[in-house]
RNA sequence: GGGAGCAUAGCUCAGCUGGGAGAGCAUCUGCCUUACAAGCAGAGGGUCAUAGGUUCGAGCCCUAUUGUUCCCACCA
């Protein structure tokens, strides 16, 4: 009879997540057009990087996009997700370096620049797609047509357009600065890449002979190493102790040259001795005192933070040796007056960890100042808006103090700086072609052997993988992009980046929202990392509880820009809802009679099919309503609580009777219902658990090809039936104060009771038979009379209801006393405070007209509740 | 030095524009009731960090304090 194909008893994602995925690839769902007439979407990824592996932080970022993108594509959008890969500069460039040395014992210098680089692209090749695969496992459902990697050709066009572009403009400029170089890299950094670490240091107080006088001025440093290139002491203009030294000249020790002592307001009188050594070649400070004073910048530390030539007997040590035997030759010679203890922030590598070195070096750079303008100014007038809106405070900091952005790094993996040298006439030319001409003396031209920071292309991310800077169709249409989903982590890196960059190059901002997410640390709040080895890894997470179970989780629980906690048990339990409404649906295929499903009618429906559908129709709103303000987590509770609560819990058991009964005329409504609820409940949770709601959708009667095609529901106020919700929570109510009962008096569950209901609206409760006798264990109900009595009865009151339950032995008068008497105190709370509120004159006056009458309503009911529990009580005495 | 977040049940966290404190897990009791033991029914458990304030009404708004986490700055 049945048409429908009865599905597994336990919900087993094994059997359907990859066979889903792709169906819908091979189908083209996730395929978005230029020339659709719909209204566009689109998100960008943050591209991962193309060596990477899929870790946890990935899988919130992913689901949240893909939560957005697959509501938007239901809510009537065309919409867009565009997927990529970063070539990640450093990290891949590490990567494909330990590999050379650990197989072939070999450096990338021993291979040479272009034999590195075929290797990496190998590289790329051979491992580039694990991330991507690894993105399909968790269902995202990127167009992929359109996967792009920030070296591909398009890109590359776009960073030589834009490097070319800022040049012209003088925003991009050449020059000799201190910048943050990390040894172990060998390569300089940009500001951003630089964290700050509290170390434990020291801090020497060194003496620095006067010349030709006897005396001396005691410097305190935690650099000792770099007094070799010191040009300079430097003290407080106002400060006293030395005004008169000012303008002499000192011997700087073991190394014998004279500098001079400057007065510069930089110097803080209070902290050390007053007097600091200035070394403009290795601290960025010194840097800015060695220009206003014209001091030498002699740089004392080679690429590898060794002492170099001109280091003198030190050369050759590195900077930590050096700074050992020089304290020692310090104190051999007197000179070292004391040591302190003393804890300062050492800056180190992002990507290594190596303590950087701030070094004046010859590097490109970016001008700031006129890019951070309109990039604040967007954030101010609103076009551009944080989720939540708090991070638009760390964006604007940032942007309003920001320095000015090296960019070149002395790496062989990444885009080479388009600027061409002659070495015959010192010309340099800056260019989108490949230059190998000087046009000015006709000599050879070499390119530029640096490349750009990576996060130079991924600024260009959201319009250069659209196309830009041709002026293309997909540009046109899905330019600006509408949604970034990033975490809080990388906004300085790339957000921020993205829009100036953006608002230079395209004249709009990126997106017109960023949202943003924290980030997932293990159980002990620790940040997951590979030396802690707490990192979970999500695919073994999917194979063992399935996408949804994992998406579900990362959505639950989770509010916008705050970390989470990453628990086991929480993608269990995630699982155990997806095994409910598998089963729920399960119990639905079991009672369809006819393989096509009648359109829903609403003049046939019982008290409980508009009680369900009333609350869906809530639901559907308030799912929406959330869904559009960003808050992912509150929207996937709501169907949590709706679908195991409401529907599984209530609906589906009220329905039994009616279904279980073939010739009862109301088991097909019954069957309309469900499919109607069932489907409907299905789409709005579909964005969050993509696999489970297609594979059940594809069992029920549908129309279409897959749910991603669906329709999302919309609310409508026919299918909103208040009297019906409250005809039928009476009866819900009773229901629970009956189990309670008899879970409080110890009863029995085979034990079945009649029932004796006293009540004012006895249609409804009346029409409530069949539900008492299903739920509440009655074997029979009968609607009596206000004098009705009866004896060895335990009383039940619940909203506009007495309930008499003949109990016989069972009734422990003792038990009964305690529970009524238990009930009274709660009720006479409850009166007091309703009764309190009301008799306040300020909340009569001033409190909203709703809610008075709502409040008068509760007074009224409870009132009633409580005379009952008190008559009660009086006959037990 | 500047800025931000967090503090709610034993644990992890929700709580939207101020209107009777919620979930999951854990605990206790009773159930293999023909969708689901990955389940069902019931129960216990909170001075919403502290002190003031605004308001008819505060977990939510304001002020201060304490604890905690993070970001930025980098006094050598």
């Amino acid at each position: 009879m049945c048409k429908h194909q009865n599905i597994e008893k336990n919900y087993d994602p094994k059997q359907f997540e990859d066979r889903l995925y792709e169906t819908w690839e091979k189908n083209g769902y996730f395929k978005a057009s230029a020339d659709s007439k719909k209204e566009p979407y689109t998100i960008v990824i943050p591209p991962p990087n193309v060596t990477g592996q899929l870790h946890m932080g990935h899988a919130l970022d992913e689901t949240l996009q893909d939560i957005l993108i697959r509501y938007k594509r239901l809510s009537g959008y065309e919409a867009l997700w565009v997927p990529g890969t970063d070539h990640a500069g450093i990290a891949t460039q590490i990567k494909v370096e330990e590999t050379l040395r650990k197989e072939q014992g070999l450096t990338r210098h021993d291979i040479g620049r272009e034999k590195f680089l075929e290797m990496v692209w190998d590289w790329k090749a051979k491992y580039g797609n694990t991330i991507t695969n690894q993105l399909k496992k968790l269902g995202s459902s990127c167009d992929w047509s359109r996967e792009r990697f920030t070296m591909d050709e398009g890109c590359s066009k776009a960073v030589k357009e834009v490097f070319c572009n800022l040049y012209e403009k003088g925003l991009i400029y050449r020059g000799n600065r201190i910048i943050n170089w990390c040894p172990d890299c060998a390569t300089a950094l940009s500001d951003a890449e630089v964290e700050y670490q509290e170390q434990e240091g020291a801090f020497w107080h060194i003496k620095y002979p006067v010349k030709d006088s006897g005396e001396f001025v005691i410097i305190a440093t935690t650099r000792p190493e770099t007094l070799l290139g010191d040009t300079a002491v430097a003290v407080h203009p106002d400060d006293e102790r030395y005004k008169d030294l000012v303008g002499k000249m000192l011997i700087l020790p073991l190394v014998g040259r004279e500098i001079p002592v400057v007065a510069d307001e930089y110097v803080e009188k209070d902290f050390g001795t007053g007097c600091v050594k200035i070394t403009p070649a290795h601290d960025p400070n010194d840097f800015e005192v060695g220009k206003r004073h014209n001091l030498e910048v002699i740089k004392v530390l080679d690429d590898n933070a060794c002492v170099n030539e001109f280091g003198g007997k030190y050369k050759g040590m590195d900077r930590y040796e050096a700074r050992k035997a020089i304290i020692d030759d310090l104190q051999q010679l007197g000179l070292l007056v004391k040591t302190e203890k003393h804890s300062h922030n050492v800056g180190t590598c992002y990507r290594c960890g190596t303590t950087v070195e701030p070094i004046a070096s010859q590097q490109w750079f970016v001008k700031m100042e006129p890019l951070a303008k309109p990039a604040i100014e967007v954030i101010n007038d609103g076009t551009l808006k944080f989720v939540p809106e708090r991070f638009s405070k760390t964006y604007l900091s940032w942007m309003e103090n920001v320095r000015d952005w090296c960019i070149s790094r002395q790496l062989w993996w990444g885009h080479r700086i388009p600027a061409f040298y002659c070495d015959d006439c010192g010309e340099m030319f800056v260019s989108k072609d490949e230059l190998t001409t000087c046009a000015k003396c006709g000599g050879k031209l070499r390119q530029e052997e640096d490349v750009l920071d990576t996060w130079f292309s991924s600024a260009l991310w959201p319009f250069s993988t659209l196309g830009w800077p041709e002026d293309t169709q997909d540009l046109k249409y899905f330019y600006p992009t509408s949604t970034l989903v990033t975490g809080y982590d990388i906004i300085f890196f790339w957000v921020a980046r993205m829009v100036f960059s953006a608002l230079e190059h395209t004249g709009k901002a990126p997106f017109e929202h960023v949202f943003i997410h924290g980030i997932v640390r293990d159980s002990q709040g620790r940040k997951m990392s590979k030396s802690l080895g707490n990192g979970v890894n999500p695919l073994e997470v999917i194979d063992k509880y399935g996408a949804d179970a994992l998406r579900f989780t990362l959505a639950t629980g989770n509010s916008p820009g705050n970390d989470m906690r990453y628990y086991e048990e929480r993608v269990e339990a995630s699982r155990n809802f997806a095994n409910k409404i598998w089963n729920a649906s399960r119990f639905i295929l079991m009672n369809l009679t006819e393989e096509n499903i009648a359109e829903l009618d609403v003049s046939k429906l019982c008290v409980e099919d508009k009680w369900i559908i009333s609350k869906l129709n809530t639901l559907t709103k308030e799912v929406t309503e959330n869904l559009d303000k960003f808050e992912l987590g509150v929207a996937v509770a709501k169907l949590y609580d709706f679908i195991w609560d409401d529907l599984c819990d209530w609906y589906i058991e009220l329905i039994k009777p009616r279904l279980y009964e073939a010739q009862d005329p109301t088991n097909m409504t019954a069957q309309c219902v469900l499919v109607y609820v069932m489907t409907n409940t299905l789409t709005l949770l579909h964005p969050f658990m993509p696999f489970i709601t297609e594979e059940i959708w594809q069992h029920l009667p549908h129309d279409g090809e897959t749910i991603m095609r669906a329709r999302w529901p919309e609310y409508s106020a026919e299918m909103s039936f208040e009297k019906e919700e409250k005809e039928l929570e009476l009866i819900m109510d009773a229901i629970k104060a009956i189990r309670n009962t008899r879970a409080t008096m110890n009863v029995p569950v085979s034990r079945k009771a009649n029932l004796y209901i006293k009540t004012k609206q006895k249609d409804v409760f009346e029409s409530g038979e069949v539900f008492f006798k299903k739920l509440a264990n009655a074997s029979g109900v009968n609607i009596v009379d206000d004098d009705f009595v009866l004896e060895d009865a335990t009383v039940v009151v619940s909203n506009e209801a007495q309930i008499l339950i003949p109990m016989g032995d069972l009734v422990d008068l003792e038990k009964e006393k305690e529970r009524l008497l238990k009930e009274k105190q709660r009720l006479e709370a409850e009166v007091k405070r309703v009764e309190g509120k009301l008799s306040n004159q300020g909340f009569v006056a001033k409190a909203p007209a709703k809610l008075i009458e709502e409040e008068k309503e509760k007074g009224i009911k409870y009132r009633q509740m409580l005379d009952s529990v008190i008559e009660n009580l009086e006959k037990l005495k």
